[in-house]
DNA sequence: CAGTATCCTCCAAGATACTG
DNA sequence: CAGTATCTTGGAGGATACTG
């Protein structure tokens, strides 16, 4: 039913709701590649296809297509086809995906700083719950 | 097999490597609920278990429980469970956690602010290429 | 109220093969 | 080089029932 209240005509959007657009773009900076993606193209440097594939680590072809079509369509980047032989595609953020890549890009450099205090708080949390689950009625 | 180089030792991570730390790090935030968690909290106040289930449209008791079990564990928020009648178990954010919540609530703000641009984005892609729509993300 | 404990579904992600 | 096109699968995520 209608609620009479049209939120994108008012801007207003709660990103808790499920169906709130700007939370559909926060489970698309959430998948597994798209940060990675991001911050491999945040320095503004196009990048060639195989170049952001090896700087991924892991990343399969299809994941990767995939991952850049999605950015593309959001209009977080643009994809440039040179038509030579062999063929050219270039990757490179737009002024949006600019933004938003260089926030990724703190949230990457927060990890590498916070990595050992991260790892200390883990060790803790374990041995906290140290004893392992115990065969209760097993 | 010691491969001479310890990265622990030599605090030197490439993100991009695949059993980089500050990497997993990075893919616990890209968790479906972790981000909408740290913004649910990024204030600082305290929030009850189900205060939180109410705020995350959607979220399930068992998934808002190993979201928070797994910010607990690397230290980003605290669990306070106050032995009362019926019980009340209170998380807030760490000072690490702040930090975290901070750029995440960033992401966000700007996920809201940047939404037409981007649905204009995919209107205009998807008029591009004249088939139907990938069904990536509605 | 704030959880466990099970069971199950579904699709993101991977593997593999082929191509302009 | 930079992709499609299929097929497959692990496990993230969800539904449901029970509990201190």
């Amino acid at each position: 039913m209608d609620t009479g209240f049209d939120h994108e005509k008012h801007g207003c959007y709660d990103v808790f709701s499920r169906d709130c657009p700007p939370r559909a773009v926060l489970e698309l900076i959430a998948g597994k590649w798209t940060m990675l993606a991001l911050v491999a193209l945040a320095d503004g440097r196009a990048m060639r296809f195989n170049e952001l594939r090896r700087r991924l680590d892991g990343v399969t072809q299809k994941m990767l297509t995939q991952t850049l079509r999605a950015l593309e369509r959001e209009g977080l980047l643009t994809r440039t086809v040179y038509p030579t032989v062999p063929p050219r595609v270039e990757y490179r953020l737009t002024a949006l995906g600019g933004e938003i890549a260089k926030l990724v890009t703190r949230i990457a450099a927060w990890s590498t700083a916070s990595i050992d205090e991260i790892r200390a708080a883990r060790a803790a949390y374990d041995q906290r719950l140290h004893h392992t689950p115990r065969p209760l009625s097993a």
